[in-house]
DNA sequence: TGCTGTATCTTTTTT
DNA sequence: AGATACAGCA
């Protein structure tokens, strides 16, 4: 009956896939290759044989992946299928945690440390420990946390981390251990959990009670890892454990799309996973849905320069398409006169503006974008780059609540103390200890000084019976915050606007915990925010970095600073496999293309670093990624073939780099475009 | 002694 | 644009 329904949207790899229930399973899905049509389908599949939903467990990079995917279940068969368990490792953990806090030797209103508050606790540790003082060359506490986070993650010694990836700092190796112990009992102490400490907590829950595990694992019949590639060793370690019941295990991955390893993901999980589960079926997917014949050929070339990879030879069926094109813009704004012109072109022939998007390496990268886009009034929403809830006013609200939650949340405390003017940190720390001696004659002392002081107590002291309305919370300790933010920013106002919005997300919300859980660990994005808006509405361009794009695909794709030093980063570039970790970031960008692919560069870096280093006037090189292997030459010579002629009769969109056509040509074609068309 | 203002770098990517 | 280091001020 149904199984026709499978046969015939499924090809037989993902029908494969779909229909093996039971032991180990390794898919290795190539870009565009319906992975998610392949969980989403086993989903439908496994709660139509009469499994239980609340027994799957789907495992994916993002809670919007998890949704989306359930979403789609869900039409596919009934609303049974939202039933089932899901998120991301770090959510499933922190579910896990509060529901047996008392196992991990937890207190269950743990406070979850964001990656700012992590940095500040590590610095009051050093600052403690007066390391600091010590060498002027002292790494900060941002690279310090990086270091001790690198080596939790890949379950390494934290000599071996320094050693292989920051020998610069091998020579303090004692102090950062002394650090790193330091930073470990002061967040246990104060019922602390950094991003990290919920994979560890849980990796040990698992591993040291066999009885809990096997409840566990026995609740979790059905277990689907998504993104396998992304997984580092900890969450490699949890998925097993999780598995070690019964088997059922299915992860699904690409090699060439690993994309994380900067926070401890090693794509040899991969290669891995069948020697952890002995007899594990492997089913590849080859065939490409996703994109056109000319795309697929300059992605593949792309890849084929990788160092190291599985062969897999993606194909189509589809015939046809438009050739990708890239773009050498005179600088920066022209690029973005550019993509929004093209944008709006693409727009009046149809295509919708949900489905197109501009993707880049990092965040700044949009900027000047984004200002063009909002004067031609076309919408769009950013993914990737600074988070709202990292907007230091939005943080101080949620310490006040952090504050409320989990009293001994003392990264909080230090925050909400140092807003009061006239302390500072070594005030702070003194008011703290008083408190924990309960010394009645220091606080009264301190308190004598300061009245904003007996202020914020009162308001604690008023806050126990509402807390569980976290909206409610938020207008009542904005009464005593809005005249420190007054003196503390110039901006008040704009940023008076941002705690309105705060509240209004807060009221989405019954319990104060699931609502600062939320915000540490699936923050909503600024421009979603701005916009009033829960989602993105039908007709929103989409900006992104290319890591929050991961898994997502759009009929139009413009890759922005396509430039040598900005993709790959200069960051990158002396370092080997983290340059080739950049190609495959440029794999994953150009792989999100479904018909159509522009690629462009600014010829001019205005961006401050380039200014810094030359102090002239610096021209990019194209990215070497279509410099390697000819890449550039191979995608555009076909293109090149119908335009012998040379660019002066093409409109806009069919310039195109030719073989051997470099910067400064390009740089007088684009300049006498843009100078009569728009006005430079 | 500790806080606040000013100069000076430094800016990837995310849970 | 934000964090950090340093120097002067209460």
């Amino acid at each position: 009956m149904q199984n026709k329904d499978y046969h015939a949207q499924l090809n037989p790899a993902q029908l494969k896939a779909v229909q093996s229930i039971s032991g180990p399973h390794l898919v290795i899905a190539g870009a565009g290759s319906g992975k998610t049509r392949v969980l989403v389908h086993r989903v439908a599949y496994l709660v139509e044989h009469g499994v239980n939903p609340e027994e799957i467990l789907l495992l994916t990079f993002t809670r919007r992946a998890a949704e989306e995917m359930l979403r789609r279940a869900s039409t596919l068969l009934d609303k049974r299928c939202s039933r089932v368990s899901g998120g991301t490792f770090h959510s499933f953990a922190n579910f896990i945690l509060r529901k047996y806090a008392a196992f991990a030797g937890l207190s269950s209103n743990f406070s979850i440390l964001d990656q700012s508050d992590a940095e500040d606790a590590v610095g009051l540790v050093r600052a403690k420990l007066t390391l600091n003082k010590t060498d002027k060359r002292f790494p900060r506490k941002h690279a310090i946390l990086e270091v001790i986070s690198k080596s939790t993650n890949k379950s390494a010694l934290l000599e071996d981390v320094l050693q292989q990836e920051y020998p610069q700092f091998q020579e303090f190796s004692a102090q950062i251990k002394k650090i790193r112990d330091g930073y470990n009992e002061y967040k246990r102490k104060k019922s602390l959990l950094d991003y990290d400490d919920l994979l560890i907590y849980l990796q040990v829950l698992l591993s040291q009670h066999a009885d809990l595990r096997k409840k566990l694992s026995s609740r979790y019949k059905y277990i689907m890892v998504d993104e396998y590639q992304d997984t580092n060793r900890l969450q490699a370690h949890i998925s097993c454990l999780l598995a070690s019941e019964h088997g059922n295990i299915m992860v699904v991955g690409d090699d060439a799309q690993s994309i994380y390893s900067f926070r401890g993901a090693n794509f040899r999980n991969i290669i891995d996973f069948p020697k952890i589960f002995k007899g594990t079926k492997i089913i590849t997917l080859e065939e490409n849905y996703r994109s056109t014949q000319p795309i697929l050929d300059l992605t593949n070339a792309v890849i084929r320069q990788a160092k190291e990879k599985f062969e897999k030879n993606l194909f189509t069926r589809k015939t046809g398409g438009e050739l990708p094109i890239f773009i050498d813009c005179p600088d920066d704004s022209a690029q973005s006169k550019f993509v929004a012109d093209k944008i709006l072109e693409l727009r009046e022939d149809g295509v919708n503006l949900k489905d197109m998007a501009v993707l880049f390496r990092s965040g700044w990268h949009s900027n000047d974008l984004e200002v063009e886009l909002a004067s031609r009034n076309i919408p769009f929403v950013k993914y990737g780059g600074l988070k709202f809830v990292e907007a230091a006013h939005i943080k101080d609200v949620l310490s006040y609540l952090r504050i409320a939650h989990n009293p001994a949340d003392q990264v909080s405390w230090m925050r909400a103390l140092q807003l009061i003017p006239g302390i500072g940190p070594k005030t702070a720390n003194l008011i703290l200890e008083a408190m924990a001696e309960k010394n009645k004659n220091a606080q009264e002392k301190i308190f004598k000084k300061k009245e904003e002081l007996v202020k914020l107590f009162d308001l604690f002291d008023q806050v126990k019976a509402d807390i569980d309305k976290p909206a409610a919370l938020i207008e009542m300790f904005l009464k005593y915050y809005q005249p420190l933010l007054k003196i503390k920013y110039d901006d008040f106002h704009k940023r008076l606007n941002d705690l309105d919005s705060l509240i209004n997300i807060a009221g989405r919300y019954k319990l104060l915990e699931q609502f600062l859980t939320d915000m540490a660990l699936e923050p909503p994005e600024r421009a979603l925010v701005e916009s009033g808006r829960a989602d993105k509405d039908d007709s929103t361009l989409t900006l992104s970095t290319i890591h929050s794009a991961k898994g997502l695909e759009w009929s139009t794709v413009f890759i922005i600073y396509a430039a040598d030093g900005h993709l790959p980063s200069y960051l990158s570039l002396e370092n080997p496999d983290q340059l080739e970790e950049e190609r495959r970031l440029f794999y994953v960008a150009c792989t999100r293309a479904k018909m159509n692919l522009f690629l462009c560069k600014p010829n001019i870096d205005r961006s401050p670093r380039s200014q810094l280093a030359s102090g002239g006037t610096v021209f990019t090189q194209v990215s070497r990624f279509l410099e390697q292997g000819g890449v550039l030459d191979k995608f555009i010579s076909t293109q090149a073939s119908g335009s012998e002629d040379g660019i002066g009769q093409f409109e806009l969109e069919d310039i195109i780099g030719q073989p051997g056509k470099r910067s400064k040509e390009f740089f007088e074609d684009m300049k006498d475009y843009f100078s009569e068309e728009n006005g430079f």
